[in-house]
Order: C-alpha cells, then structure tokens, then sequence
DNA sequence: ATCATAATTAGAATTATATTCTAAAATATA
DNA sequence: TATATTTTAGAATATAATTCTAATTATGAT
C-alpha cells in the first residue's frame, strides 16, 4: 500500500533553497520588486516548483518570518533561563540579541523589514502561538525578579518595552549602517542602561 | 501672459482626498491589498487624476509618510525645545510622542508599517534630510545637557535609542490593541523609565 | 467676454506579473 | 516491474498597475 504524504528526499533541499533565494531577493530588491522569476532564476527552481511548495508568494515570505522568529526566539529563551540573577539575566539578554542580529544580518533585516507587514495575516494564528509561549516564559523569569524584589514592580506591557526599545532601535540603526558604535560596546552600554531603568531602587 | 506651472484650485483638495482615502485603505486593507480603484472609489478621483497627481502608488504611499512624518517631527521638535530642564525635556518628549499616537491613530499605524518599506527609495533623499534636520536639532539638545552634567555622557548613537525605544516599542502593541496600560500611565512610567537611564548619577 | 494655453479628468488600452493549469518527469512502494 | 504519488516545467490565464489619448475645465491676457 502506497503511503499518503510520501515526500521525496530533495523536497526539504529544493524548500529550502528557495527560502534562501527568496531571503535575499527581498532583502535586496523588496518584497514588492521581487518576482517570482527573481526567485526562480536565484534559487534554480521553476514556478511550478515554487508554487508546489508555497501557496503563494505572500505565503512563502511568511514562512521565511517564521523560520527567522523561531530560530531567534528559541536562542532568546535559552539564554534566559540559564540567568537565574536579575542582572545578569539582563546583559545576557542583550547581548544574544545583538549577536543574534550581527551574525544574522540577512535575517535581522528581513525580520525588521516584515514585523508589520499585511502577509502575516494568513499566519497570524501560528505567529500568535510562537509569541505567545515565547511571551510567557520570559514573563514567567520577571515575575519570579519582581517577586525576589530585584526587578521593580511596573505596569507588565512595559517592561518588554523597556528591555527590548533600545536595543530594537539600536538594532534598526545598525542594519541600516547609521551607526558607528561597536556591538560590543552597545552591548554593555544598552544592557546597563536597561538594567537602571528595571532594577528595584 | 500664461504663467507656467499654474494650478488649480481643485488641485490641493483633491490630492487631499487622495491621500485620505489611500491612508485608509493601506490601513485596511494593506498596501498590496488596495489596489487603484479602492483608492478611486473611496476618494471619487478617477485613475487619470491620480496618476497625474502621484507617478505611481509607490510615489504616493511615500507621500503619505512623508507628510506624516513632517507634521511627528515639527511637534516633537517644538515640544523639546521648549525645555530647557533634562528630566522635564524627557518627560515632554515621551508625553508629545504618545501623545501624538493617541490623536492620530491612523497616521501612526502607517507610519509603523510603513516604516521599513522598500518605497522609501525614490524619497530616500527628501527623507534624509528631514532626519538629519530633525536628528541635529534633537542631537544639540541632548550635547546641551551633557555637558552641564544633567545627562550621562554615552555613545551618541544610543541616545535616539535609549530614549524613543521603550517608547516604540510600547507604541507597536498599543496600536494592535494588545496593551492594557493607559497612555497617561505609560507616559508617566516611561518617562521616569528613560531618566532612570539617561540622567547623570 | 473670449481666446489661447495649461491643468485636470476620464477611462480604454497596454503592460507587467502573480497565479492556475495541464501534462510530463521523477520518485517511492508493493 | 507496475502503479500511485510527488515534483517539475512552463504555457495559459487572471489580476492589477501604468500609460496613453482625448475630452473637459480652469486660468490669464487682451
């Protein structure tokens, strides 16, 4: 009997590199310049092929933000929860983000370029679950901080906002080669700065 | 004698209607998802008109954010160089930026969205020196304050970070409807949040 | 008021490109 | 090896942006 869903060995191959492809011809020309024979000629696939895989372009630039917010996120979580002291926690937090966005800046950027864009709509429910159990656990380590007395206590929608804004912002600048602060140096200068504004007294 | 470049009188209002109606579809719908004649329909101008008003949709979401971003930043500008005093300066700037966003709802979804689109290119230029004004005015503030040792002494870069980051990214979820924090409660704790980092000692 | 010129409007024709479709080729299973 | 399934290919189609031509409307000079 014939298996339902058999997959051939060179579909993962062929998959991922029209992810690659399509990466780089939307970081390059944008998503909306970007044709579908960018991404053929670049990833040496055909457009059946192409639309074998993906439903449709809006889709594939989807799975490609997902590939990207999963792979970030699943790095964030682990350096977290090895950072039992506030402090510390905090510079590490930091410091995986912008090693993160330094050694992936193909990713950093399209995950920059994306954030608000209208395809993620047909992932939304995907996209919620990825943020929402990545949500918890890092509320979960500041409610244990807050209740050790070693973080201050706030209005919870804002410390993500307070941890991350800067160095988002940062981020922004550098992928966009407006800054001339070394990563290195922004790690310690941002990770000290969040940790003035979180810490308790 | 026939002056060249004459124009109607029509003309202001009817790229007004222009610019309204696309502002609502984008948000609506999304700028892949508008196509001309939503924009047509809600604005009752006909393609002709706006295609003569506007060299493509390209053009003319880019004139949206252009015209969103000039009327942030004059305020901003306005609302900073009215303070003379560091913790007030900063707690003026964090009410006017949330401020804004509260008023204008729909201008600030835009300009989130928009904010890393590929169209900024052909106005890459006209964008630039907005920034640059705006950035020098905002820069010669913060030298201001540093050096009568209100504000400590960092890496220029990561001042515009430190400070509108929280801000931002407090901005994204309230916009998308997840933040449970009143803006007068986010102004006031993100303002004391960004002094905690940014004063002197 | 009227003529000459320029600006604006309208929408049909064109162009570009995302998507669908059909059939052939490759692979897997029995 | 025979048969079902998956994958590939690219031509055909559909959709939506842009261009173009002609008609209309406004302006300024006389």
């Amino acid at each position: 009997m014939k298996t339902l869903n058999s997959i051939h060995k060179k579909t993962k191959k062929r998959r991922k590199e029209i992810i690659d492809a399509a990466l780089l011809c939307f970081n390059e020309l944008g998503y909306n310049n970007t044709g579908l024979t960018d991404i053929c000629k670049r990833s040496h696939a055909s457009i059946g092929s192409v639309y074998h895989l993906f439903k449709s372009k809006e889709q594939l630039a989807a799975e490609i933000y997902l590939e990207g917010i999963r792979d970030y996120q699943a790095g964030y979580i682990k350096a977290l929860e090895k950072e039992t002291g506030a402090e510390k926690g905090i510079f590490c937090i930091i410091k995986y983000h912008l090693q993160w966005v330094d050694a992936n800046k193909d990713w950093s950027s399209y995950l920059f370029q994306m954030r608000h864009a209208e395809f993620m709509n047909p992932i939304e429910e995907e996209f919620a679950k990825l943020n929402s159990e990545f949500m918890g656990r890092v509320s979960n380590w500041f409610r244990t901080q807050i209740e050790n007395k070693s973080i201050r206590r706030q209005p919870a929608d804002l410390y993500p906002a307070i941890l991350m804004g800067p160095c988002q912002e940062f981020t922004r600048m550098y992928l966009s080669g407006n800054s001339k602060t070394k990563i290195d140096i922004a790690i310690k200068e941002l990770a000290d700065a969040a940790w003035r504004s979180l810490k308790n007294k």
